[in-house]
DNA sequence: CGTAGAATTGAACACTCTCAATTAGCGTGG
DNA sequence: CCACGCTAATTGAGAGTGTTCAATTCTACG
């Protein structure tokens, strides 16, 4: 359904036509997977997603952890009719796919054209085994996004449109603002399956925004916060 | 807001009140909780805690690690307009407050009388340096956590009132039911604050389901579940 | 029994969705 | 460089699911 042409014809996992070699890490204050990888005695392979190409499907059986070099990437859920749920976007140094379960449980997908670090999730596991930092960081991780499941379970279940709108950009404007500009990388049907809500309506609430002056507009994907404190007052 | 009067003359950490003494785990098939704790070398105290008392509240430093021994647990974070979320039900056997991280990000409350078993945090993460294997241990634990709201977030950003409430009834048959029948500790309102409806829309919700003969209620919080294939269905 | 909280039920409303039309943005190729 | 075509985004109007407010009814427990 949200297949794209280019991803039938990449192999199940890392596309060998995209091998892109060794990059250099990304500029983080605490890079943990670069932690993690050196305590193993590890180094990360990367590799280059297109635009919508599937980095894993939910089901299959999990054979690596990834993180972010450049780009961005969702994890999402679907029902059998196609509604979707993104649980999170992760952008550069963000480690994804860590599951301590044998098969994935969500799907994870190139927003844009996108640099993956990956490490086989054996490997590390079998680090985790004989070195506790490891297994302390790895735990770090997962419970860094259960933090941010548990706030996003809050936001799904009881904000409003405006409410949801306001969180999902102080969390981008936090995450991505470069000289005062968002380049945001999703669009709005991504942002709407993030915040459990229609396209529609967020593109209403942007431009809602936008004429009260909360934000300015360059290119639907542009955006500019002129007034973070009223977001942040929405926020709830 | 939703404080019980009982909680106000409760001391911040262990009610010196309600101390229950030594209990027998319970008979669960993974006490992952006891394993943990005999790898550490430690036993767990317990305490009992009355109808609607907080265990601990959002913010506060997480001092202990929780176990329901008998009884339930709501935790839930709340809006400044007290809007509430319920993460989970916790029913004996679960282990909650588990954080990686020194503050307690919800908040926890006894839904019935309950008995809890709790280990001092510091102690599990002393024991977590030196043996792997209970690292290993917690990190399972708070994975098990992130599965439950992964597949939450998709029922509360994607799901009608009528499938909320299919897989809410899922759920409890499949974690309390005995000889056929359900007994619900919590309320209506407990119910919609977990779904992210009101309890209005739960109640109706029931009742429909009654009157299709999906659902046998005898009493408000006596359920039978008369046609499990129909609710998997309504599941999506 | 009698009272208070919990649950049910009804009716009107509102927020968000659905469906539809229009506009904007962007890559491709003439 | 501009025309073309496709996708993304905006905007409008109407409908619907779930909410809100209110009135009973039920249930548990002194």
């Amino acid at each position: 359904m949200l297949a794209p042409s280019t991803s039938t014809i990449a192999p199940a996992l890392p596309p060998l036509g995209s091998i892109a070699g060794k990059c250099t890490a990304p500029a983080l204050a605490t890079d943990k997977f670069g932690a993690i990888l050196g305590r193993a005695g590890m180094v990360g392979t990367d590799f280059c997603y297109r635009k919508d190409e599937e980095i894993y499907g939910e089901g299959e059986p999990s054979e690596y952890v990834y993180q972010v070099v450049k780009g961005a990437v969702r994890t999402y859920k679907l029902l059998s009719d196609g509604r979707r749920q993104i649980d999170s976007f992760h952008l550069p140094g963000d480690v994804f796919g860590l599951e301590s379960s044998p098969t994935c449980r969500l799907t994870a997908e190139a927003i844009v054209d996108t640099t993956i670090r990956l490490a086989k999730r054996s490997s590390l596991e079998q680090a985790a085994e004989v070195d506790v930092q490891v297994a302390l960081h790895l735990w770090s991780l997962t419970a860094g996004h259960l933090r941010h499941a548990e706030d996003h379970m809050l936001l799904l279940g009881r904000k409003t449109a405006m409410e949801k709108v306001a969180t999902f950009l102080l969390e981008m404007d936090r995450r991505l603002t470069v000289a005062g500009m968002m380049a945001l990388p999703m669009t709005r049907r991504d942002i709407a399956d993030y915040l459990g809500l229609t396209l529609e309506t967020v593109s209403r609430t942007f431009s809602q925004l936008q004429s009260q002056g909360v934000l300015g507009l360059t290119g639907a994907r542009q955006v500019a916060l002129r007034n973070r404190q009223c977001l942040r007052n929405m926020d709830a």
